[in-house]
DNA sequence: AGAATTAGGAACCAATTGGTCTAATAACAT
DNA sequence: ATGTTATTAGACCAATTGGTTCCTAATTCT
C-alpha cells in the first residue's frame, strides 16, 4: 500500500497560485513556491511535473476562483447591466483600497510571461476573452446600450476590456487610489450615463 | 591618458532598451543583454555599473525616444485634439500590424518589475502621468471635451490612459489584432463623436 | 621608453535555478 | 516479519545568474 500524500492538490495549487500572482511566473523561484506551498522539491515534482505545468494550473484555478465567478456575475440578469459592469470596476479599486496591489493573474501574465511561451498566451486570451464576452452581454442589460447594434456593443465590450486590464496593471505598477479611482469612474460613466 | 572607449554609450544603452522591452526586465540576463550590445561584462559593468542601472538609462532612453515626443506631439496645437488622440491609439494598432507585439516598456514594466522596485516604480509612473497629462491637454483641443469642465476632462483623460495601457498589454499578450482595433477605434470615437 | 589611466578580455565567484536521484518512510496486505 | 507501492526528504546536478578580479591593451604625455 502506497504512503499517503501529506498535503493536498487544491490547497497546494491555491497557495501556488497565489505566490505566482504575487510575483510573476517568471519572478517566482521553485523555493518561493516550496515556501508557500510548504513542501518538497521531490513533493511538488512528483505531483505536478513541473514549474510550468503547476502554472497552467495555477491559471485554471485563477479561471474557476476569480474568472468563471466575474463572469457569471456579468451574466446575472437579476441585476441591472450597468450594477453588474459597475461591481467589476468598482471592486478592483476597492481590492487596492484594501491594500492588494497584485492586480489581475492574467494581466500581469499578458504583458510578461505570455511573450515567451505561445501555450500560455492561449490559456490567458482565452479567459480575457471571456471576460470580454460577457461585458457584452451585460451591456445588452443596460439602457445605453441595450438598443445599439450588437457590432457596437462588441466594439465597446473590447473598449471596457482595455479599460479592466489597464486598471489592474496601473494598479500593480503603484499608480495613486485617487488616480486610478477617478479612472474607473470616469469609465462607469459610459453604462451608466452622465456622460455629458 | 587613458584607453578610449571602443563602443558609443548611447547607441549601447539603445542595444539595452531594446532587449529589456522584448524580454522584460527580469526575463532579461547578462548573457542577453551583452549578445544585444556587443560588449563585454568588464566593459558593462565599468560603464553602466550594474543591470539595474543600465536599466534605468534604458527607461530615461525610453523616454527620450518614445514618451516625450509622444506628449510633444499630443500638445501640438497645429492638429486637431482629435487627430493628436487618434494617432496614440491607431498607431499603436499599427505597430502591431507590422509584427511588433513588444507593447510598450512602461506598461510591461508595471506589470513586471515595478513591484519589486519602488525607484523603477516611480520612473515609470512619473512617464505614465505625463502621458495622461498630455491626454488632458488633447482632449482641451477636441470639439467634445473642449467646452466641459477641467474636472471631467482630466477623469478622461485617465480613463483614457487605461484604454492605452490596456491595449498595449493586451497587444504584447497575443490578443488578435482584428480585436486590438476595434477596441482602439471604440475608443476613438470618445473623444471623436459618433458615441451614439 | 616609461608613466599614467581607463577600457577590454576572460577567468572566476558565490549563489541560485529548475530538475533528478536515491534512500527512507508511511500505509496496507499477507 | 516481509512485500508492495507511492510519498517524502534531502542531497545532488549542470547550467545559469549578476557581479568581481586581475591582467593585458590602447591611448596620450613627458
Amino acid at each position: 500500500m502506497a504512503r499517503p500524500r501529506e498535503f493536498d492538490i487544491a490547497d497546494a495549487v491555491e497557495k501556488a497560485m497565489n505566490a505566482f500572482w504575487a510575483r510573476g511566473y517568471n519572478g517566482t523561484s521553485l523555493p518561493d513556491l516550496l515556501d508557500a506551498m510548504k513542501i518538497t522539491r521531490g513533493s511538488l515534482y512528483k505531483a505536478f511535473g513541473s514549474k510550468k505545468q503547476l502554472f497552467l494550473q495555477s491559471l485554471a484555478l485563477y479561471d474557476d476562483h476569480y474568472v468563471k465567478p466575474s463572469v457569471a456575475m456579468l451574466q446575472d440578469v437579476s441585476m441591472s447591466g450597468e450594477h453588474r459592469l459597475e461591481k467589476v470596476f468598482s471592486g478592483s479599486v476597492a481590492v487596492v483600497e484594501n491594500g492588494d496591489r497584485r492586480g489581475c493573474l492574467l494581466c500581469n501574465t499578458s504583458a510578461g510571461a505570455s511573450s515567451e511561451d505561445g501555450e500560455i498566451a492561449s490559456i490567458v486570451n482565452d479567459q480575457l476573452d471571456r471576460l470580454t464576452d460577457a461585458f457584452f452581454v451585460a451591456l445588452g442589460d443596460t439602457t445605453i446600450w441595450r438598443e445599439k447594434t450588437k457590432s457596437r456593443r462588441r466594439a465597446e465590450a473590447r473598449s471596457l476590456s482595455l479599460n479592466y486590464v489597464g486598471l489592474r496593471v496601473m494598479a500593480r505598477g503603484g499608480q495613486q487610489i485617487e488616480d486610478l479611482k477617478m479612472a474607473a469612474e470616469q469609465t462607469v460613466k459610459r453604462f451608466k450615463g452622465a456622460m455629458t
